[in-house]
DNA sequence: GACATGATTGCA
DNA sequence: GCAATCATGTCT
């Protein structure tokens, strides 16, 4: 398995592009000593000033975005309900732009990752969600405005997806003409 | 389809 | 301070 994490200009890509080119990338996690690496086979792509769906909308800028106006490259953690959510900044500095992770497929340290989702990893539903996966990876608050060129956490080559669908965003809420944007890319089942 | 559950946000 | 909001998961 190839573990050299993707270089930092793979992000600087347009966030639309980089939501499509990190289906089927390996997302790899060392903890306590342990790696779990998940495949990833959904996005999100969400596009700050423009995308009402956003937390950025409109450059809105708090405390909690404050690390999608940085550079791209970078961990955005945000807590849903009890969950953790994983988004990756894209876009250049004061372009508040991000890729939400939506869906893995475990790949690599089953063992760890079952203990820490408390489920079979052969279960449909292990890590199928961004709440999800999360979980099952072991990704916390504390990973928040990590850089994924470094060590504990990661994005390296994975293998070339067989067939990207892309289809309107889901789980939003209240965003007006927003939550049709086709911004999400799934890699459809074999 | 309902509800559990926690952090953030905006306003008082 | 406090109540509304939410890019969810799990159960029925």
């Amino acid at each position: 398995m190839n573990s050299n994490p993707l270089p930092y200009s793979f992000y600087k890509q347009d966030t639309i592009h980089l939501a499509k080119a990190l289906i089927g990338t390996h997302l790899m996690h060392t903890v306590a000593g342990e790696i779990v690496v998940g495949r990833i086979i959904e996005t999100e792509a969400y596009l700050g000033v423009l995308d009402k769906a956003c937390h950025s909308y409109s450059n809105k800028q708090t405390k909690r975005t404050a690390i999608l106006f940085g550079p791209p490259g970078r961990v955005y953690t945000y807590t849903m309900h009890t969950h953790c959510l994983l988004n990756i900044v894209a876009g250049k500095e004061d372009q508040p732009e991000a890729v939400l992770i939506r869906g893995v497929k475990p790949v690599f340290g089953f063992e760890k990752m079952e203990a820490l989702r408390g489920m079979k990893a052969t279960s449909t539903t292990f890590s199928n969600g961004p709440g999800k996966l999360t979980k099952a990876l072991g990704i916390t608050m504390n990973h928040y405005g990590h850089f994924l060129c470094e060590d504990p956490l990661i994005i390296c080559e994975g293998s070339e997806p067989t067939r990207i669908e892309v289809t309107n965003r889901i789980g939003i809420g209240k965003a007006d003409q927003a939550k049709h944007y086709p911004w999400r890319f799934i890699e459809k089942e074999i």
